[in-house]
DNA sequence: CAGTATCCTATTAGATACTG
DNA sequence: CAGTATCTAATAGGATACTG
């Protein structure tokens, strides 16, 4: 059964691409896989609050999607590693723009939203 | 109830400003009041899958976080203006670079998952 | 027009246990 | 180590009806 969306989504594949990066884990990931490869209970450790089962599904749809690649290694037992790939890189560029504007504007939003509960807070009073 | 990622956004706040915009619609949103400002149903028409639930919850998000702004004119029936703020101006730059690349990189985004599940189907026949 | 309220289903995500 | 499978609880989201 298709929602709307991936009907949308079809018909705008734009929107395709945006749906995955629209996503906390998927944008903590690549960020995480910046520096160089890091192993799956690397990642699990290092995204604290990411469960096995959603890192593991998360990090195939990085895969399909062409912007993480994954190496498994015939050690006992065994290893694997991710990686970004090129396309994944160029990906990470952007994503870095969009985490250092949240870094840098965090003290505002968190301002905005204390004066937006604390003028509901006086609607409710005063109204 | 808190989930763990509630917990986790509370102890890293740029966690809890990404999960705002990790959300499909709101960088729909945000794209869609650049050139000004837009009226709720014109939001509903112009961002096409969006129910008014959904559309009403995220822009009450999007205000809280100080992003975006809301006028009420006090005719008959009301009309009501939704415009980006400063703050919101400064995101939707670096959104747009997001969205620029999934316009350049979709093509190679669809490529990969083709030659995944072409890839996998071969897994399954061969393996 | 611009929403809110309610109901209900579908998808998601967590916990746990198990496997090569 | 690197996952998969299963079960269940929570949540998001759609449809619909209603309001100022």
């Amino acid at each position: 059964m298709e929602r709307p969306w991936d009907v949308y989504a079809q018909a705008c594949p734009t929107r395709m691409v945006l749906d995955r990066l629209a996503d906390k884990w998927s944008v903590l990931i690549l960020d995480r896989l910046k520096p160089g490869p890091v192993r799956f209970n690397g990642l699990r450790r290092d995204i604290e609050g990411i469960s096995q089962k959603v890192l593991s599904a998360t990090l195939k749809k990085l895969e399909r999607d062409g912007l993480v690649a994954r190496e498994a290694f015939p050690t006992v037992p065994v290893t694997v590693e991710y990686s970004l790939t090129p396309l994944g890189c160029t990906l990470t560029e952007t994503v870095s723009a969009l985490a250092h504007w949240a870094e840098r504007n965090m003290e505002a939003v968190i301002e905005a939203q204390k004066a937006y509960d604390a003028a509901l807070g006086e609607a409710r009073h005063g109204g």
